[in-house]
DNA sequence: ATGCCTACCTGGGAGC
DNA sequence: TGCTCCCAGGTAGGCA
């Protein structure tokens, strides 16, 4: 499902392919694919008919388009499966089993495009949103970089690729702390949004494993350098699986299952049940965990005495 | 305020 | 072959 690296290479994606449409037709084939919407799917329609997308941004898994001379975007959330696919030429007439909403595009040379959100789970949403400014993002309260988002998104920390939350700065450092303030197990922390962004089960997953700390740690028993290594191994687990699916857009199409060619290869715990530990060969072991699951190695990531649920 | 749980939703695939 | 059921999980909102 989409996580961090994926929506990324989506961002890229539109960035490269549908800068400077002109959005000429909506088709919402279901409204409950247009949600946080104020004035429901007709009222998205009529919001984005006639705009210009102007520019492709992301904060966590949210992204949206601009449109410009607005302070309003585009906002989406791919869910677990959401996928935005740009279409032209021959590509219009393919018509997808789960497409959601075809946004139709004018490109500046006069083309017919189509933008489709296409989400067999229907988790995903679209919408039209405000963009507002936020106070500060970063956690901790380091810094002063203000940045506008979707009022929707608002509540979202900023992610590890975020240049404000690079390894040295002020912001890492309090992003440190926000975890260690938590009074919980890693993994919820990892996997809320609100701390730190763009992580889903899969990288929180493969991060812990890489770490070789389990899932149920205590955050605020945790050392600095014990948070700033789990972070660490996030922030290179989704920037290895960015650089692998960084080239699937080239296509006009990411995979079925939004992923970026990355989880076919590269996974070493999320998914691997009863399959050896790659560091140790000890059998994967699944635990059920916030109705989902925990994929960790019993012998590298040892339980704490006193687990953190 | 904070932490945790549940509902939302679909259809591929396993099992019979 | 055809039917049923399970399973995946990001997020908002509500609860304690």
């Amino acid at each position: 499902m989409p996580e961090l690296p994926e929506v990324e290479t989506v961002r890229d994606g539109l960035a490269r392919h549908v800068l400077g449409t002109v959005v000429e037709s909506v088709d919402v084939r279901r409204d409950y694919s247009v949600r946080r919407h104020a004035g429901g799917p007709m009222d998205f329609a009529a919001q984005l008919t006639g705009q210009t997308l102007s520019e492709a941004a992301r904060r966590g898994k949210y992204l949206w388009l601009t449109l410009d001379g607005t302070d309003d975007a585009l906002l989406g959330h791919l869910g677990m499966s959401g996928q935005l696919l740009v279409r032209t030429g021959a590509g219009l007439d393919v018509i997808s089993p789960h497409l959601r909403v075809r946004i139709g595009l004018r490109s500046p040379d006069g083309d017919a495009m189509a933008l489709d959100f296409v989400d067999q789970r229907t988790f995903g949403h679209l919408s039209v949103c405000e963009l507002v400014p936020t106070p500060d993002g970063l956690p901790g309260g380091a810094g002063s970089q203000r940045a506008a988002l979707p009022g929707a998104a608002a509540h979202i920390a900023r992610d590890l690729l975020d240049p404000a939350l690079a390894q040295g700065t002020p912001g890492r450092a309090g992003l440190v702390d926000a975890v260690r303030r938590r009074r919980t197990g890693i993994k919820r922390a990892l996997l809320d949004q609100s701390v730190v962004s763009g992580i889903g089960n899969i990288y929180a997953d493969e991060a812990l494993w890489r770490a070789a700390m389990h899932y149920a740690r205590p955050t605020a028993a945790l050392t600095r350098a014990q948070v700033a290594q789990v972070l660490l191994a996030a922030e290179q687990v989704m920037r290895e699986a960015l650089a692998q699916g960084g080239t699937s857009f080239d296509a006009l199409y990411v995979n079925v299952n939004g992923a970026s060619g990355y989880f076919d290869r590269s996974l070493n715990a999320y998914g691997q049940e009863g399959q050896p530990c790659p560091r140790c060969g000890t059998p994967i072991r699944r635990d059920e965990f916030m109705n989902r699951s925990a994929f960790s190695c019993p012998t590298c990531q040892r339980r704490p005495r006193t687990p953190s649920r």
